[in-house]
DNA sequence: CGCCTGGTTGACGCTATTCAAAAGTCGTGG
DNA sequence: CCACGACTTTTGAATAGCGTCAACCAGGCG
C-alpha cells in the first residue's frame, strides 16, 4: 500500500497541505518515494546525538520527543512530535543533529532517506516550500518554549503544555471535542516542563482540584479551555495550524470531528 | 557601494559560507540585489509581533533580539542577532512573525525586501540552501536555550551565555582572544537567562570574585576559559560555526585575529 | 544641579527541589 | 490465584535557590 493511503498519513499531509503553493503534483512525487515502516518501542532510540541523519522520520502513531541529557544527569525534552510531525529537520538540513530523538510511547514511523527527500525538495518547489515552511514552525515552537520555560510558573506551564498538545492533537485529527490521549508519564511531563515529577504531580492536583482538567488512564480531559488557556496565557497562533491568513484567536471551535485515539 | 564589500558583511558573508555547495554565482546574486542601510536606535523595534515581515534585517554592526512579552509584563529574549545575524528569516518562510524584534544597541542593519530574497531563493539553490541552513542553525540555538533554560541552574546558564555569545562574536571577528564587546545590561541578560536583573548581579559577582571573567564598560574578558566552558557545560556544536565535517571539541584555539569591536 | 539609567547590596519570602516513604498499577511467572 | 518486581503516582517535611522589595550608589546628560 502507498503510505499516503494510510489513515495515519493524514496528519503528516496536513502539515505540508498548509504550505499554499502544494500542489498535487508534489504529493504525488512524494508518495512515489520508496519508504519503509517501522516501529519503535516505548523507550527506543529514534536517533542518537550526533546522527548523520541519514533517515527522516514522519510519526504515524505514538509520540516521540527531542531529548538532551545533561552530564548532571537531568533531562530536557526541548520537542515533542505527534502523529504526523516530522523528526529529523534539523538533520535533514545540517547533516548532523545535536540532539537525540526518542520514542515515547510505541511509535510506528513511516522512514524516507535523506537523499531522497533532498532529491525530490531539488526538484519541486512545493513540497520544498512546505518542508522548509515546517522547519519554520519547528523554530516557532521552541522559541514559544523558550519563553515559557524562561518566564512562566509552574503553573502556567502546565497549562500552556495543556493546551499546546490538545491544539496539536486535534489539528492531527486525534481529539474528541474536549480532550486527547495523553501518553506521557509525570516524569516525562517534568521534563518537557523543566520541573521535578514531584513538582509536576502537585501542580496537577491543583489543576484538578479546581476543576479545569481531568487526566487519568493517558486520557486527558480539558473541563474548561477558556480558563486554562488564560491560566497559559496560551495563544494557537505560534503553532501555525490556521488554514486562513495565520491568524487566529485564543479558543477554539469544537467541530464534526469523530473519536479517532492515537496510539490505541 | 555594494554592501557586500562594507567590511561589517563579512559576518553575513561567512555565515552563507558555510553551506557547502554555495558558489560565487550565488554570492554576486545576492549581492546585487537591491538593499538599503538602515539604522535603528536602542530600544527601537525593528519588527513588531505579528508583522508580516516584508523586510529581512541582517544586522551588521550592533546587538538585536527577538523578544516576547507576557501580560504579567515581564520579559524573554530567546534568541539574540549579533553582527552577520539574520533577523527575521521566520517571518520570511512563515509570512508573520510571532515575536518581535528590538534593537538592543544602536543596529546598522542590511535590508532586503523579502520578495526579493524569496526571488533569489527560487532561483539560486545555494542560497537556498544557505538560507535554509541558517534557519536550521537558529532552531538548534532556540534549542540549546531551551535546554538551559529548562534544567542549568543560574550559575550555569550565565556561563553558558557568556561562552556562546564570545564564541559567536569570534566567529563574527568581533572577538580578541581573550574577550569581546558585551553591550547588555544585566537586565537584559535576565531576560536572556530567565532570571532577575537582581539575581544577574549576584551570579555575575560570584563569577567574578572566582576569577572567571571580568565584565566591566560593556567588555567581556574571560579569565578562564577552560573553567566557564566547564562550568557552563558548554559544547560549541549546536551553533554550527565548524568548517569541517561539523564536529568541533570543548575548546577553542586563540589565532590571528586583531582587536574588531563590535559597536565601536 | 537634578534626573535617569544601570549596578550593587541587604532582608525576607515564596516557589520549586530534595529526600524519603507509602500506595497504586501493571505485567510476569509460579 | 497470589506473589513479585518495576514503574508510576502520591504525600510529607525540610531546604535551597531565586524572587521581591527596598534602598543606595555611580555615572552621564540636559
Amino acid at each position: 500500500m502507498i503510505w499516503s493511503q494510510r489513515p495515519m498519513a493524514a496528519g503528516f499531509v496536513a502539515h505540508l497541505r498548509r504550505s499554499p503553493d502544494l500542489g498535487v503534483a508534489d504529493l504525488t512525487a512524494l508518495s512515489g518515494a520508496a519508504t519503509e515502516i517501522r516501529n519503535f518501542e516505548a523507550h527506543a532510540t529514534i536517533f542518537a546525538e550526533g546522527d548523520r541523519g541519514d533517515r527522516v522520520h514522519v510519526v504515524l502513531e505514538g509520540w516521540a520527543a527531542r531529548v538532551k541529557i545533561l552530564e548532571s544527569g537531568s533531562r530536557q525534552i526541548p520537542a515533542l512530535f505527534l502523529s504526523g510531525d516530522v523528526c529529523g529537520l534539523d538533520a535533514l538540513y545540517l547533516g548532523r543533529s545535536d540532539c537525540a530523538a526518542v520514542a515515547l510511547t510505541r511509535v510506528t514511523a513511516l522512514v524516507f532517506s535523506r537523499d531522497e527527500v533532498r532529491t525530490l525538495l531539488d526538484r519541486h518547489r512545493g513540497l520544498r516550500d512546505a518542508f522548509t515552511r515546517m522547519l519554520a514552525v519547528e523554530l516557532a515552537a521552541v522559541t514559544q518554549w523558550a519563553v515559557c520555560l524562561g518566564r512562566a510558573s509552574a503553573r502556567e506551564r502546565m497549562a500552556h503544555l495543556l493546551c499546546e498538545l490538545f491544539t496539536r492533537m486535534d489539528a492531527a485529527g486525534g481529539a474528541t471535542a474536549k480532550g486527547c490521549a495523553m501518553p506521557l508519564t509525570q516524569e516525562e511531563m517534568a521534563d518537557v516542563l523543566g520541573l521535578t515529577a514531584v513538582h509536576v504531580n502537585r501542580t496537577l492536583q491543583g489543576m484538578r482540584a479546581e476543576g479545569l482538567i481531568t487526566l487519568r488512564d493517558q486520557r486527558l480531559t480539558i473541563e474548561d479551555w477558556a480558563l486554562l488557556a488564560r491560566a497559559a496565557g496560551f495563544d494557537a497562533g505560534y503553532l501555525h495550524l490556521g488554514h486562513g491568513p495565520e491568524t487566529r484567536a485564543v479558543g477554539r471551535s469544537a467541530d464534526h470531528r469523530g473519536e479517532v485515539g492515537i496510539g490505541v
